[in-house]
DNA sequence: TTACGCGATAATACGAATCG
DNA sequence: CGATTCGTATTATCGCGTAA
């Protein structure tokens, strides 16, 4: 005879080295307000921030170090994709990003993350990627590179970058119906100007896709006093669009021939990821500029 | 108090050896 | 011959100490 009820379940099983209890989001919020009570580290609110706009950030993106990192996760601040550090780096790879030096994880917001990023921002701050394919995940991770990549180019030249979340850039028709919903939206702010940019990043090696987002820009840009007051832009910002595959670039071109208006410029991911995102091909103009202000001549 | 580096430890994968 | 166990390398995690 055995009791078994003093038999432990195993925890659900994420791979070799993690598992997570479940939590539900009562609880989370009674831990949120816990630690909301008695203070969040400076450094806690620093990588709760950046994780609500960006949704995933491997650790080398993240501004606190690994082992604070998993005392963060063990607090369910956070969550680890379950995937180990030879999986990371077989993806990271495979999408031609760059395989740092030793351990590589990729986190996400944890249910208590969640609940203090709703609190703090009053927002909904992208969950779920514990449950998607990576190659979903993938998608998002190397949107965030690009990002960062051209948001460091940009201080390095004097320019302060907001990164904008893709809840705040999303175009709503009505309250319920989004219009529009751009992979990501940077803004430059300079001395006494503001540029910003629309990001779309293609997976896929088909150019349906492309030409469909292209009709989709260019019903958004037709809605003038929409994007003017949500954006708080004066002309439709250009559209950057990295792809994988060079046929989605030429989805893009399609598209783009004949139609006035909206500017897209492309980059493949491989090549744009070697020399920082300076160069792009503007569809519009058919040739290859320097797209960002640092690119375009030397000053100062 | 908080962050985090380091060393110890526990958990796991995987190939080899052994069993039935 | 397939299944199970064993041995070992790998590596995630934890506790402690130090520094900011």
């Amino acid at each position: 005879m055995i009791n078994l009820s003093q038999i432990q379940l195993p925890h659900q099983k994420l791979n070799a080295f993690s598992s997570v209890a479940p939590m539900t989001s009562a609880q989370a919020r009674v831990e949120a307000q816990k630690l909301l009570q008695a203070g969040l580290s400076q450094s806690v609110i620093a990588v709760l921030d950046l994780l609500v706009v960006a949704g995933v950030l491997p650790t080398y993106r993240l501004p606190a170090s690994e082992r604070s990192l998993r005392n963060y996760q063990r607090q369910r601040l956070l969550d680890r994709l379950p995937y180990t550090t030879p999986e990371m780096q077989d993806f990271f790879q495979a999408y031609s990003l760059p395989v740092p030096e030793g351990r590589l994880a990729v986190y996400t917001l944890g249910p208590v993350g969640i609940e203090i990023a709703r609190e703090r921002h009053g927002v909904q701050p992208p969950t779920g990627y514990l449950a998607y394919p990576i190659e979903r995940v993938m998608h998002d991770v190397v949107m965030n590179e690009i990002v960062l990549r051209i948001a460091g180019r940009a201080m390095e030249h004097g320019w302060a970058p907001v990164w904008v979340s893709k809840y705040e850039a999303t175009l709503y028709a009505d309250p319920n119906t989004p219009l529009l919903e751009p992979d990501a939206m940077l803004r430059l702010k300079g001395e006494d100007e503001e540029l910003v940019y629309l990001f779309e990043y293609h997976n896929e090696d088909k150019a349906t896709r492309a030409r469909r987002k292209v009709d989709r820009y260019a019903l958004a840009l037709s809605r003038e006093a929409l994007w003017r007051e949500r954006w708080e832009v004066e002309t439709f910002p250009p559209l950057l669009a990295v792809f994988r595959r060079p046929v989605v670039g030429r989805g893009y071109q399609e598209a783009v021939n004949g139609r006035n208006g909206l500017q897209v410029y492309g980059r493949t991911l491989a090549s744009a990821l070697e020399e920082d995102f300076s160069t792009w091909y503007h569809f519009n103009a058919g040739e290859k500029v320097n797209l960002f202000p640092w690119g375009r001549e030397r000053d100062e």
